[in-house]
DNA sequence: AAATTTGTCAACCGCCTCGTA
DNA sequence: ATACGAGGCGGTTGACAAATT
């Protein structure tokens, strides 16, 4: 017996995006954030696993990425990371603002990693190779073993990715690579709640959060309709007119300050007829990624 | 010009970890 | 203590594009 699936299987999309649907997720958590990635489809009008949302908006369409080629300085960082931690890829990436670890992985797997061969260096340890191109053919990532492995190394690496990051990566943030959560973080107008990661939680705490936890909606979301954000709105002023009132959940003048931040962008604004720019950002996306 | 090979990268799969009841 | 669910992670796949024959 295996696990639950994380989704219903039936009735569930798969393969690539469509701007459509991208641009159903973007509004979707650009608007109320992020919470309980399994409801998302739902509450977005999405025909996708939880699952799918979550790893199409943490590689792909949050606002915060960076796009096109690692620099020099990025490979070279990715490099030492790697000698240090192995194919812990989202340690890395941790590293990198604005890089993601499958972007990571896959740039390891086809550039980094043959410059590595080319220049004698099995990718796999750092070290010069000993001989022969068999062992080139042989040394593959997934027999990595670090340096560092067991147990005195797991703890070595987990202090170094809670710890600060290496001096090449302080060098990037004064390069301008600045983080946009600490950027948030300082615009005293716009304090961000606690515990969160990416641009789509850092306004006030968010009316999808205080939907989530109300059975009543739920029950409201298992139906044969898909809600929609006026949907949820209506609903929650006639079932819980309070809130709007103690302003228990985001309302949009508490918004300002933070959509102002997301300026920095490309989203000027985004209420139901937005994304002007952002938008244009995903049709740019799809000229590269018509599949 | 057509066929084949190689490279790239978005997306999926399944396991692991962590929080919670 | 244990079972369960959700999110996170790393490995792998497969579609498409570009390069080569």
């Amino acid at each position: 017996m295996g696990r639950q699936p994380c989704c219903d299987k039936l009735g569930v999309k798969k393969g690539p995006w469509t701007t459509e649907e991208d641009n159903k997720l973007v509004n979707f958590i650009l608007t109320n954030g992020q919470c309980c990635w399994r409801a998302v489809p739902k509450l977005a009008g999405l025909r996708r696993c939880g699952k799918s949302c979550r790893l199409r908006w943490t590689n792909y369409l949050r606002p915060d990425l960076k796009r096109g080629l690692l620099t020099d300085s990025e490979e070279q960082l990715v490099i030492d990371l790697h000698a240090r931690l192995g194919n812990r890829w989202s340690k890395i990436a941790s590293n990198l603002p604005g890089r993601t670890d499958n972007e990571i992985k896959n740039h390891w797997i086809t550039h980094i990693k043959k410059k590595l061969l080319k220049g004698g260096l099995d990718p796999a340890t750092h070290e010069p190779l000993q001989n022969e191109s068999h062992n080139v053919e042989t040394s593959g990532d997934n027999n990595y073993s670090s340096p560092l492995e067991g147990d005195n190394a797991t703890s070595s690496s987990d202090e170094n990715s809670n710890s600060s990051p290496p001096e090449n990566c302080s060098s990037m943030t004064s390069e301008g690579h600045e983080n946009m959560f600490q950027r948030l973080s300082e615009n005293s107008n716009s304090s961000p709640p606690q515990n969160c990661s990416s641009v789509t939680c850092e306004g006030p705490k968010n009316m999808f959060q205080s939907l989530c936890e109300d059975k009543k909606l739920l029950n409201y979301l298992i139906g044969d309709d898909e809600p929609t954000l006026v949907d949820l709105m209506t609903w929650e002023l006639q079932n819980n007119p309070q809130n709007f009132n103690n302003r228990d959940f985001t309302s949009w003048d508490d918004c300002a300050p933070w959509l102002v931040d997301c300026q920095d962008f490309g989203v000027h604004d985004f209420g139901l007829d937005s994304f002007n720019e952002f938008e244009i950002n995903i049709l740019d996306m799809d000229k590269k990624q018509p599949k």
